[in-house]
DNA sequence: TAATTAGCGGATAATTTTGTCCGGTATAGA
DNA sequence: TCTATACCGGACAAAATTATCCGCTAATTA
């Protein structure tokens, strides 16, 4: 559904709102790498990502490391997290590719995927980090598992 | 949504369903993809993922191509065309690439998406290449743009 | 100011996906 | 049976994605 780098984005951004939320101190890459499952280095290049997108916030040198902002919690959605790794075409372009499909040459599954497309939209858009953050917080939500 | 192969393997085989109702007539590679834009030679190697799964038939020699049976028009459905190639992860796996997410351990998004993933489940199961087929006949839907 | 910390950015590598090429094989028709 | 046709299958190549490494820079602390 979305690439390993968007997986790791969300994960990241709603550990990094936990914590920014919770005991409010900043973490640093090996922190959320270790506690979402994910390649250090990698999730490195996506945080960044996410930073220059200013989704998430950075703070270099010692006791630095990465946090959301109050406003960052109530803000930012996991639709803006998508689309800053992902771009839109996922939420937005043909699901059998075709370059221009629309309502006046539109593919034979066009209108059926228009309430798929719709729901992602309206799920993505309308969850703040903040709001994630508070469910895996109460432990309703899970970012890595254990056996 | 879904990869290239996939995208073009739907496409493919809703062609050759119009096809197959309109004239039935069998159809070569090369028309297949001059009809759906895709590249010819990569469009062989999916073409014959969808035959090994018995989605669609093909005769060799000359007079030889692809076709759907009477059968594989009525029955086969866009999600085994989906299975067959992409496999099960987008109508199963978790959005936030958790690989044990479930009501037990469920990410901070497993519930949002079920209604989603089940929509998913229920259009790409619920369409037959018979039925798509019709709407191409029909000038309701397009496999390919003209400008 | 020196030393340490931790994110930033560029280069590089591994893997997967996408795409091409070409000989082999089955089949229809003359 | 001979020939042309068209799918099959394996090898190969290009591009995108995923992943790693390392030196640089900013910032905190002593």
């Amino acid at each position: 559904m979305f690439s390993k780098a968007c997986e790791y984005g969300i994960r990241a951004a709603i550990y990094l709102g936990q914590q920014s939320a919770d005991s409010g101190r900043r973490v640093g890459l090996k922190d959320i790498a270790a506690e979402i499952g994910s390649p250090e280095a990698f999730t490195a290049k996506v945080l960044q990502q996410l930073v220059r997108a200013q989704l998430i916030t950075s703070v270099k040198g010692p006791t630095g490391g990465f946090e959301l902002t109050a406003e960052q919690l109530r803000t930012v959605t996991l639709r803006q997290i998508v689309v800053a790794i992902d771009g839109g075409a996922m939420l937005q372009g043909c699901a059998l590719g075709l370059p221009q499909c629309s309502a006046k040459q539109p593919c034979p599954m066009h209108y059926q995927f228009l309430p798929i497309r719709d729901q992602l939209n309206e799920v993505l858009g309308s969850h703040t980090l903040g709001e994630l953050a508070g469910k895996v917080h109460d432990g309703l939500g899970f970012l890595k598992q254990f056996s």
